[in-house]
DNA sequence: AAACATCTTGAAACGGGTTTCAAAAGAAAA
DNA sequence: TTTTCTTTTGAAACCCGTTTCAAGATGTTT
């Protein structure tokens, strides 16, 4: 509320001095620190960080930009991110565009003139390429890819492999008739894994069979009923992520389709939950953590970006809702 | 990147005139204005949001503070604030805590430089008092009490009258040996529905039982297993909240206790995963959705704020998780 | 005492939009 | 043609903390 012209008023100094006496800028006569030390008190008065901000060019924040709150993989990503950059002094902002296009622009706009040191994009709207391209503040997207243009650089977890590793788990595990239920088409891991899987699929002869889904456990509920309508003989799933593999179960449980016996099923990113669920969910590893630090450190600068590209590999986690013919184990 | 200034200088106008043609707030001449679009289009010009705030004293941005991003209750409550906010124009933008007072602090300077219209507290550090009591910026304080003085008003449901529908149900289930699980002992609503649980024993001539618990599920994990410990005759828990909820099921399970035949088990939030659960979870309900977009219309002044306390009604949600002896249903 | 070095301090400019105010230009009325 | 009213426009002030720059004050050296 009360502004530094107030403080110094108060302390009968110049707002150079009140100024000084904040940040220890410069050295301030021993008693006339203690005057504006007292009118500070007074007064109440907190700089304004804008304000602030405005004139030097950090704001020692990092801003965030996720598609889904309600997905733990984004919140996992950034609870790691936020801790990171606390430990360097930085905030986080966080927010949450649903996956559109304007409110990403709006957001990312906002992030820009506050500011921040850096942001980090884990959305993936190629209509934001242009906006990218040309923000002056470092970008690092992370899981998706927009733009290799993007200043800070581009980190993610092998797609292609992860979703090989899926595939083959499911082969290794006997089934015949192994549906991909693919990501939204816009989305460049979505691509990348059906990728990986459709390759598996030519290398051992088997039948290609996808359908579409939305990273949502509303739309996986409605998705399962289709997917059991058009391939009624399916007996491995390869979820697009564990929320949705969590809905698929819970539609098969509620037919009494018993999991792993009947149909098996693995989930993708090994959020907290999938090992809290009962059963315990089998699923392709992201390792977030290391993501998120990797992320924050680069935008931080702890770490010299020459670097464009950051892939780091995923991890087969066997558990429950699959059964390794014979054989094997991980976790 | 480009300013005002640059793109006045292109257009041969002033920066008033620029800034009039972007606002609409005076007639500008069409010939001028034409220049004015075209330089903007050239320069690639976006305004500065922070700056405009710094004059004005609104940037149509609500805050948000949460304890933990990780918590479903608060990452629900804040997808309904933020909804809510969009639907007026509005954006919002969250910050995560940790329930730690010095990062409670930061968020809510650094919210208040930002000029955001209004700021939802869902924290519920006793330090932040005086600070809520000086801010200007209107402040809804949601789920927790901090101070009665906060501006924008507080918002909860009737953490009592839950913790009572809580014991009655396990009262009606049949339960002997009841043993509620509360949450940590500076946060006003898990002291008030323990108030309840407390007031329902009393009534029904029921042993007192509790054990304290931190909202998340790695300390809902160690402290099911002291609790199971402490008393080994349990026959019914109330579970703080339902991420508890779920990870005391997961030990039960491990351990071959049935539930509900040998152990009765309650949540409480009524998050979109206890439904997704196998199996499903008995809670009693918060109005998520109602609260949140009650706090974001007060902020945005939709609603006259002449009260200072919203209160709602928790919901009792009956499925799998516990066994109502004979008779009645709900959901 | 004069010359020089050092420290402390406030005025002013800055950053980037917005708005007020008054001047200038144009149009209408006398 | 002159007066009056209206419209358009830019200069300058504003928001608020920071920093530069130069002046003032104090202290040291010869």
């Amino acid at each position: 509320m009360a502004s530094i012209r107030e403080v110094a008023a108060l302390a009968n100094v110049s707002p150079s001095t009140v100024s000084r006496v904040m940040n220890g800028t410069a050295n301030v006569d021993p008693e006339k620190r203690e005057r504006v030390l007292k009118a500070i008190e007074e007064s109440g008065f907190t700089p304004n960080e804008v304000a602030r901000s405005l004139f030097k060019k950090s704001s020692k924040t990092l801003g965030m930009i996720i598609p889904s709150i309600k997905n733990p993989f984004f919140t996992e990503l950034s609870s790691a991110i936020e801790r990171t950059a606390n430990q360097y002094g930085y905030r986080m902002i966080l927010s949450n565009t649903g996956g559109n296009l304007e409110k990403e622009k709006n957001a990312i706009s906002m992030l820009v003139s506050m500011n921040v040191d850096g942001i980090v994009l884990a959305t993936s709207n190629a209509g934001l390429r242009s906006y990218l391209d040309n923000c002056k503040t470092p970008i690092v997207t992370i899981d998706r890819l927009i733009s290799k243009n993007a200043s800070g650089g581009y980190i993610h977890c092998d797609h292609y492999e992860g979703g090989r590793l899926a595939a083959e788990h499911l082969i290794d595990c006997g089934c015949k008739s192994i549906v991909c239920v693919r990501g939204l088409d816009g989305i460049s891991s979505a691509k990348e894994r059906f990728a990986g899987y459709l390759d598996v699929c030519k290398e051992n002869g088997i039948k290609e069979q996808s359908i579409i889904c939305d990273y949502d456990f509303n739309e996986g509920l409605a998705m399962t009923e289709d997917l059991l309508k058009q391939y009624p003989d399916v007996d491995g799933i390869i979820a697009c992520n564990d929320m949705v593999a969590i809905s698929i179960y819970k539609v098969l449980h509620r037919k009494k389709i018993r999991v792993p016996e009947e149909i098996q099923i693995i989930g993708y990113d090994n959020i907290n939950l999938s090992r809290l669920m009962t059963p315990e969910f089998t699923t392709v590893a992201q390792p977030i953590e290391k993501m998120g630090v990797k992320a924050a450190r680069l935008l931080i600068k702890k770490e010299s970006n020459r670097q464009q590209e950051y892939i780091f590999s995923p991890e087969l986690i066997i558990r429950e809702t699959t059964k390794l013919q014979k054989g094997a184990d991980a976790q």
